[in-house]
DNA sequence: GTCTATAGTCTGATAGAC
DNA sequence: GTCTATCAGACTATAGAC
């Protein structure tokens, strides 16, 4: 791997760990066992260090997600597919966390990656649920788009309650919940 | 309000816009119109003062929280006074947001004041919707701490989107798609 | 490409005068 | 109680040698 891409690397990891707020070059540099002049010979600081390692991020989690949300299945097992999938919950999202940045959505260029990527996410689950809804699995009542919103808030907001309370167990109640919501109706009360 | 009291104010204002991470005692020295050996005579350092500010803020936002849920009507009713409730939806959760602060996370004592405020949070919660169970206004497959955990998630994810995207619309569609999946059936497919 | 040197500013805190 | 002085170390970067 070259000196560049430790050096991505480690951002990539500091950012997730502690935001852009809490990662600084030096750090940065420690992580990827490089000098001063070799990260300032290859980015023009931290912020453009950082773009790099952002867009990264958000294209990794898009082929993640992707791979998930193409797998074969009704809607409902493709949602809960995602809802599921292995996470390191405790760590939460590399993507989502960086909006309770205040550096990052300051910046126009910063931000743009992770809104990109939301509302990438957000876009393929409400074609997911218009699927589900054209083919009589879902209540014809449901809204694709506000559905999806629901999906990854419930996502992002289980990390939240994951880290707030030292365990998993949140986000999976959390997801749990959703799906029991969303569940194909058996018209059984 | 005494010196103390605009100390612990400006800190909360800071940790919410900045976080723990991202806030300085001279820039808390600024916000609060105090010098240096002001803050050192109150409080022992900048834990000692984030803890203070947090224990304030989980107070506040159970007593705005509380009023909500306590408010007549329906269990549907309430929790979709809780989703709807006026936020200040793009500067975030203030108990929230500090999850992700990894400083925070590593202290026992400023995690503690979060922990509670989300577990009491997410019992109060599930009480209602044991409520809504008990008067048959819920599917009875619903199991209360789960929905629960996903009416906080959404929130808490619903800052998430919101920030990315630079809007509230987000918010309101996280919102919007859990009330629809939660509504009361009428039976109607 | 990588290294060391240097620099101005901020961080988080202590000491002691008023 | 509040103020100023002081401090070691970190932050973010530039300069220039190798």
């Amino acid at each position: 791997m070259s000196t560049s891409d430790r050096l991505i690397e480690a951002t990539r990891e500091l950012l997730w760990e502690r935001g852009y707020v809490g990662t600084s070059p030096k750090a940065i540099q420690q992580h990827a066992g490089a000098g001063q002049g070799s990260m300032y010979h290859h980015f023009a600081g931290k912020p453009d260090l950082a773009l790099a390692a952002i867009r990264r991020t958000a294209q990794e989690l898009r082929g993640t997600a992707g791979r998930v949300l193409d797998a074969p299945g009704s809607a409902y097992e493709r949602i809960s597919g995602y809802l599921l999938r292995e996470r390191d919950v405790l760590r939460g999202c590399p993507v989502g966390r960086l909006t309770m940045d205040p550096e990052v959505i300051a910046s126009e260029e910063l931000r743009a990656p992770v809104e990109e990527t939301i509302a990438w996410l957000r876009g393929r689950l409400a074609g997911i649920v218009q699927e589900g809804l054209d083919r009589g699995e879902f209540d014809r009542r449901l809204v694709p788009e506000d559905i999806a919103a629901s999906i990854v808030a419930t996502v992002q907001g289980g990390y939240v309650l994951a880290r707030a309370s030292g365990s998993t167990e949140a986000f999976d109640a959390a997801a749990r919940g959703l799906l029991t919501l969303l569940a194909p109706r058996t018209d059984a009360t």
